[in-house]
DNA sequence: CCTAGTCTTTCCACCGTGGAATCATTCCAG
DNA sequence: CTGGAATGATTCCACGGTGGAAAGACTAGG
């Protein structure tokens, strides 16, 4: 590895670094009962929850980039885990919110318990300064990755359109 | 968002990430009828001819967390697009070398290229040395998750041991 | 009403797993 | 050197899970 500080190199390590979260996940997933793309679901409905709008089924489709079908099955199958909630929105009788059951957040814990616990100390060992350029860093980079996936041509939108 | 170089917040971009990258591989792999574990075979393989030493069938299957049949499958699939060649090894006549064609080249290109065009500005927007700073500690978050995924509890190992 | 939007159901194809068996090759103990 | 493990790759089978396409049900709003 010559430059470290190469385009290239830095996008062969941000791929190598999905491959082993998928590896991560596949491998603690089965012990959970739990896929990809169930995680990935969760991740998405609490996000959502946090920034305040409710999530619904076609929002999570668009976000999962998943068909209409494959969201409804996919909620029948957090629900019968005991992990999501559906309930008929009250200003619009066509829309569902969904709503995270607290079993939800401890299956989220219990994931990602062990990778937190060898994250954490490699990142602890930067200072604030250089975290907050990492995070600024990530922070564009994740949203060039959605814009390329939404095949937009501006790579420094930074704010969800949908 | 109050603390950008808090661990959490840091933690939760790292995730951000690979979610928006499994959305472009899904969106990319529909167009191109190939899926997320072809996609990561070819870059596995990619990698092990880059630091060469040869990729054969059974560390594939480690590699991708993937049994002995799926792994003889996914090769079919690839050896079938022309994407892989099998050519049984020298050295040790039981084992099988897998070397990528140059369609498979060509298909990294085209997957890479759309990502690439958005990713690019985004990076060359920092200095060598902040970019030097994010390789490597995304080199040390790859390493953590993959011990991690080896259920390790050695989270600073930067050497694969397979 | 009638069109559009939201969610769901039904049916089907593909991918991955598990277990077990096959076959060739290599390693090793005696 | 020989006979018996061990290794690496592949195949077959039945099974479950995931995702897509088409079609239907329901509600909102002109």
């Amino acid at each position: 590895m010559p430059d470290t500080s190469s385009v290239d190199h830095l996008v062969r390590l941000l791929r190598l670094f999905t491959m082993e979260t998928e590896r991560y996940i596949s491998a603690f997933g089965t012990d959970n009962e739990m896929h990809r793309t169930d995680l990935n679901a969760l991740g998405a409905i609490m996000e959502a929850g946090q920034s305040g709008d409710a999530m619904t089924p076609g929002r999570l489709s668009r976000r999962l980039q998943l068909s209409a079908p494959a969201t409804s099955a996919l909620l029948d199958r957090l629900e019968s885990a005991g992990h999501v909630r559906r309930v008929r929105s009250t200003v619009d009788r066509r829309r569902v919110d969904l709503e995270l059951t607290d079993t939800a957040l401890d299956v989220g814990r219990a994931l990602f318990a062990p990778l937190a616990k060898h994250l954490r100390p490699a990142i602890e060992r930067y200072p604030a300064e250089q975290r907050a350029l990492v995070a600024e860093f990530l922070t564009e980079v994740a949203a060039a990755t959605r814009a390329a996936a939404d095949g937009s041509t501006d790579a420094t939108a930074t704010k969800p359109r949908k």
